[in-house]
DNA sequence: GTCGCTGCAAAGTCTTTGCAGAGAG
DNA sequence: CTCTCTGCAAAGACTTTGCAGCGAC
């Protein structure tokens, strides 16, 4: 019988991570700045699925010194995206969420009441939808799957 | 064994869905104008799903007369999904698109290359969702599941 | 006739782009 | 030194809102 769980691990240490994105950079001939750093290491240590707007108030708030701009958020973001570091979800409400991409991957069930993402891998599902694809005669590249509902916690306030 | 099958029925007829359409409007005091006949009409005989720009730039050909401006498309859209009549995808693209809510529930593969969404429907994987989210917690309200990948088509394509 | 609806244009969001000075390599 | 980055502000894309006249009931 296949296993599912609630997934909440980092697969990958930070100083592999940076070491793969100035790789990276380099690779490019891209430079590797302050401000990149930073916005990796913040999606690094969040917790949270950051939208572009969130993110760039998390580093105003812990690194006011360096005054970074939204634009380079999003060119970071951008960057990461393309180069498949970090990956963005988009679920009903507007804008854009983004995590990185270097955790294993993993499908997302949402409160619909307090916005809280709990992130689950099920085997089961995984294998079914690499059956579906190919007898649609797809070849799969990528999948999301998202369950919305209310969690025990939103469930608990609401009897009170 | 549980069944998936490609999902492209319609499981309601034209008329019970304005019916449907008409007695919504009625008990809530709003008004049935053509507009807003036109926009359900066109949802429903579109195969595809539409975003709010494409579906105006339809309503433009077809009903040239009618004049619809952008807005109204988009109240109505609001409207027909705050009242569950559509439904809106969010996908990695930019802007929503909207679907009519009367079909079934399914899901959605998107092939990366030609945009072109196929719908499916499997027993197990929906089955599977409901013991997950149980064992979380979670009271489940609804849930999506994209697979992203190259169709038939484009593969051959790209052959050549 | 009343009150909601519509098109238009203006205003809001969220995201991207152009530019000139700053900074990494 | 060179060439990329950055912050800023302006421009874009997409969506919502205010308003005055229009139209469903």
């Amino acid at each position: 019988m296949s296993a599912y769980t609630e997934f909440t691990e980092r697969t990958i240490e930070y100083t592999k991570l940076l070491s793969d994105f100035k790789q990276l950079l380099k690779a490019n001939g891209l430079k590797f700045t302050i401000q990149r750093e930073v916005i990796l290491e913040m999606l690094y240590n969040s917790d949270e699925h950051l939208t572009p707007e969130g993110l760039h108030h998390l580093i105003q708030q812990k690194h006011s010194e360096l005054n970074t701009g939204i634009a380079t958020v999003y060119r970071t973001l951008s960057l990461l995206e393309n180069s498949e570091m970090v990956t963005s979800l988009s679920f009903g409400a507007q804008g854009k969420k983004y995590e990185l991409g270097a955790k294993d991957h993993h499908d997302h069930i949402i409160c619909t009441q307090c916005s809280h993402i709990t992130e689950f891998v099920d085997e089961q599902i995984e294998s079914r939808q690499k059956e579906i694809t190919k007898s649609l005669g797809f070849v799969m590249q990528e999948h999301s799957m998202q369950i919305y509902g209310i969690c025990k916690n939103c469930q608990e306030k609401t009897k009170k």
